[in-house]
DNA sequence: GCAGATTTTGGGAACGTTTGCGGGAACGAT
DNA sequence: ATCGTTCCCGCAAACGTTCCCAAAATCTGC
């Protein structure tokens, strides 16, 4: 009725453990026929290796980490998933744990996947600075870490990420093109990395494309939906005139898209609206939001990737991925046909 | 530089590792003093234990498995925050895996689970009857299972759900006051407990409420937003008259939702939309949707309550969890006061 | 001071694997 | 027949804990 062990399948069959041992791994230091009746009997007995035993001997878990700032959002359950798959078939399992915005819950975070003795670490900080120390210690410790989306930018460690830069100057050129004159920025807090290179962007487009930046149309906001209504609220308040929003993340932007319709704003006619992220959300919005898309599986999937080549040694050549984001124009910002002609 | 172990702390300290052991979890077999020492000694030279050995020993892996059909959905999400905020504190882990509907991943899942020898397994099942034997083996190995949301009704195994056909029955009574008389559902497929459910509520409000039924208005969808936009575009093309539409989940919802209002039709003045499930999706669409609200934190509260009581031996007098589920009537039922004067 | 009770500590097996090392059998070559 | 290979296989240690059992130290009351 228990799990047959090593033991059991070795007194069944008259063969020492090792031989067993052996037989299952397929090593060639045992006789192709011995080896045939032990994972046949094996298979019979319903024999299944116990990991637990196999991890202590070998030192290793099996295990990855993975710190997310908040997981239910489309945006880390994407990259989540994109994780699983790449580690799926090496036998790895992850554990995940939040951090809420939180460093000291993600240091608390970080110490528990120590004890879990995982075998590195995939992470999308939520602080800049707080847990570096913590971090180094990983590294020291041969843990390897690596890093997505949020990066601890005082730290060598391998990296995924999209060219935030980049891509939000694109989208600045969008709505310049566009004809929108007054674009409000939507930042999240400075610790955040991202946001910092975003609003960089947004600032330097002005200058690049000879539009007036006006201080009071950079909005500090915060990360939720809640947060992009109080924006836009604050917005309409200061009776400031605006023409157009680029907004951090999503979820701040449809947060404020929801707000200026729920006063009667059109979007896009009125307001227009971008974002950056590229969720699952910005297409179940109507309308649809306009965002520069990153490829959240892919992300996973190649954090992943790296973290498995580095646990098993390998001297990385690039430790620095940067994926490519496509721009999305949708409903936002552009009238579809049909209704531009009315 | 590596970790310290037991012996290593034992040498320095000058004592066996039985009596470090011991003092670390504080057996008040040790002399007080000794405690002390040692605690503080593990304190300095950074010991943590290695929960790979005591599992070991111990037989068990403090890790639970989770099985979603999918992920990356704001339902899940909640749930598995709710599970994780509940067994963080007792040391367990949770190791995710996703079926993505597909009974044979499901399969291959479970005995993955089986493998890394989790000490019981929370499930949202995909579909009724496929693996109902490898659970059966599951519980006749002493390994706990509990269900949540998608049960498996031939099964005795503990669960956690909300009351599917009285709320449905609720919802259909909310659209039936505010006038509606061509009522469609959409429905996901029958292998899915909670659909039949939702359904049977769906038809009995018809003879309760003295409503004629048309089977024609009972649409068989799928889950995706595509199957509700598709599911939309079905009945236009059909030209068959509705005034309201019960979904089976948000996601639904929203998909015909989307797909009606880009073909000119008004929420909720042509088409009032209520739908089944209260994830933060229900909440960020314009207008926001009706639904049938779960508490879906706490229903991975619960069920991680009662798996761990199961995996302690505890015997439980109820397994039958059923949760309240509350009726949230917004914008895709009810105009807003001040749109209803116009 | 001493037997016995009590507290405190150490020895060592065990959990289920993996793996280096060495022994024995079979075999061909001398 | 002897030696050296090659091929299979078993022994036993190890991974870091926990825990039973017994040994040592300390404490009772006389």
């Amino acid at each position: 009725m228990k799990q047959p062990t090593l033991k059991d399948l070795a007194k069944h069959l008259l063969l020492s453990t090792s031989t067993v041992s052996r037989a299952l791994t397929n090593d060639k230091n045992v006789r192709r026929e011995t080896r045939e009746q032990v994972q046949e009997a094996a298979q019979r007995l319903g024999y299944k290796p116990n990991r637990v035993a196999r991890n202590l001997k070998s030192g290793r878990s099996y295990t990855i980490g993975v710190i997310v700032p908040e997981m239910v959002t489309p945006f880390a359950s994407s990259v989540l998933e994109g994780i699983q798959d790449a580690i799926a078939d090496d036998g790895y399992h992850v554990i995940i744990a939040q951090s809420g915005e939180d460093p000291k819950i993600e240091r608390k975070n970080l110490m528990m996947m120590q004890q879990a003795l995982v075998d590195g670490v995939i992470i999308s900080a939520c602080h800049q600075t707080y847990n570096l120390d913590l971090c180094r210690e990983f590294q020291y410790n041969g843990i390897p870490l690596v890093f997505y989306d949020r990066i601890l930018s005082g730290l060598d460690a391998p990296r995924v990420m999209v060219n935030d830069y980049t891509k939000s100057m694109l989208m600045m050129e969008h709505l310049i093109h566009l004809g929108r004159k007054k674009i409000v920025h939507l930042q999240a807090p400075d610790y955040i990395y991202n946001s910092v290179e975003r609003s960089r962007a947004y600032r330097d487009a002005h200058t690049k494309f000879g539009l007036n930046f006006d201080p009071a149309l950079l909005v500090r906001a915060g990360l939720t939906f809640e947060d992009g209504r109080n924006a836009a609220a604050r917005l309409l308040i200061a009776e400031k005139s605006f023409d157009a929003i680029f907004a951090f993340t999503d979820t701040l932007a449809i947060g404020a898209m929801n707000y200026l319709r729920e006063k009667g704003l059109r979007i896009p006619q009125d307001v227009a609206i971008a974002s950056f992220s590229g969720t699952a959300l910005s297409t179940i919005v109507h309308p649809q939001l306009t965002t520069v898309e990153q490829p959240l599986h892919e992300m996973g999937v190649k954090a992943a990737n790296l973290l498995l080549r580095l646990i098993d040694g390998v001297e990385l050549i690039e430790n620095r991925i940067v994926l490519d984001a496509t721009l999305q124009y949708r409903g936002s910002t552009i009238l579809p046909a049909e209704e531009r002609i009315v």
